[in-house]
DNA sequence: TAATTCCTGAGAGCACCGCTCTCTATTAGT
DNA sequence: ACTAATAGAGAGCGGTGCTCTCAGGAATTA
């Protein structure tokens, strides 16, 4: 892939691409030279973007965003610490867009129908793998070796669609079992075993840091078709399923949330 | 990680992990050329598998299996055509361990057991992603860029454990519906609802592939409660749950397994 | 046994990568 | 107008995958 009489250009930017990032980051330009700074650090975290969907996240190369940029590769090093902080930047940012999507999508749903809800929510992920499925790998595949997504900057925004269906599903727990809560322990004899001292615990650890008051059961069932969402999506995205398999594999994934809904308890 | 002071023996591999691989290959061996030829693939092999789980499959680098094989790096070339081939070969013997662990596990329990089978497979796949994360990550992570694992070699056994899966679901359907079958397209009116056209022409389609006689919902249910199983394998392994969410991941999955059993039809 | 073919490994080389360093020109702020 | 900060250029180091040519030795054939 050696261009060697590629254009110096730098506007390779599309205008509805980049509206989204500028207006975040450039609020509040002070001097020319800060606005300058930011609206680079923009068009790298859209080049950065761009090449992660053409090329994986393991083919993220400085060097190449550089020649995009129209700048030499020691250039871009002014502005980002090292190929890491960038794949950081961009997990950030795949985790909102992630995160926006499903908002949007579940924001659509009348605010009492939890069902309605968290099949919008399920449908969003799946579509927005489907359309990004490199940025999708980066979030949600195999760990880049060699680097950990540094907690501070990922855990926020890495967790707004598990905050989203918390709420979903608390929502129609509350439906179920009425405001008031069960309030102890909650240890049902229910298709659930009641689980040993630890996963208690951790689980009471969960009702006290999101204030819900969803049972064990319920956390257990709700854990359960959060981790089969991604894993039906990933299965999908990743090809586990097979090239010819499922020719309609959306009638598929309607097909799994009905399941789902039903084991987390939504109608 | 540049190391000029490495020693240039060959004597690197240990016996007990090379007996599996000579076995394979060496069964047949004519000329002593062959048997050379053979042995040194094995070796090649063999130190690819412990740069995977070391650095990782976008760490494998066929230079460093040159300088752990003593050899010059062009000289792996006569052996292995590209860093890739190395790749899918890697990818083959990866899903052949985890089809030995889950066959070895699943093995042990009574034939008539299924749902003891069910939880066997999950803890095999658990127990051997947490043990080798790096070959899962291989297997069910995102896919590495600009490759793809040509299906002639990776498909058989990449199907193993869905294979086995696909046979455990049937033995209990079996035993709740009788021999028999309904014979026909077998559209119940459970809780999912009736397919659509196209899906319902897949699963009659995996009907025929598989010689089975499990229903649409039944169908249904199995492919969710396989892409569950390793939705929640990935979750534990990738760290998406967070670093100290789980303190006893085990007793989380045994619930899940619980769970899933039960939207399996496992008792 | 002698000649010939074949195979293996060595070495050089190309284009790429991440990252560091120094140097220069431009720009901003006093 | 002068000084200080900053951005970019360029060279360089050690690494990568992969290709090519060449020499030595082993296996096969005459």
């Amino acid at each position: 892939m050696w261009n060697p009489g590629r254009a110096k250009s730098r506007a390779l930017i599309t205008k509805v691409d980049g509206a989204l990032l500028m207006a975040q980051n450039q609020g509040m330009a002070q001097t020319p030279r800060e606005r300058a700074r930011l609206q680079t650090m923009d068009e790298i975290l859209l080049i950065g973007r761009r090449h992660l969907v053409l090329h994986g996240a393991a083919g993220l190369s400085l060097r190449a965003v550089a020649r995009d940029l129209g700048v030499v590769s020691s250039a871009v090093y002014r502005y980002v610490k090292s190929r890491d902080e960038l794949l950081t930047l961009l997990l950030v940012d795949g985790y909102n867009a992630l995160g926006d999507a499903v908002d949007l999508a579940v924001g659509r749903v009348p605010a009492d129908d939890f069902p309605g809800q968290f099949r919008a929510l399920g449908r969003a992920v799946r579509e927005w793998a489907l359309a990004e499925p490199a940025r999708y790998g980066l979030l949600f595949g195999s760990p880049v070796p060699g680097y950990d997504a540094p907690a501070e900057q990922t855990t926020g925004p890495g967790t707004r669609v598990i905050a989203r269906l918390v709420g979903i599903l608390e929502g129609a727990y509350i439906v179920r079992h009425g405001a008031g809560a069960p309030a102890g322990g909650a240890a049902d004899a229910g298709v659930v075993p009641a689980p040993g001292h630890i996963l208690a615990a951790d689980f009471r650890a969960i009702r006290a840091e999101w204030a819900i008051t969803a049972d064990d059961e319920a956390l257990a069932r709700g854990v359960l078709a959060w981790a089969a969402i991604f894993g039906a999506v990933s299965f999908e995205v990743f090809g586990q399923y097979g090239k010819a398999t499922f020719r309609d594999p959306a009638a598929l994934f309607e097909v799994q949330l009905d399941i789902l809904a039903g084991t987390a308890g939504l109608s």
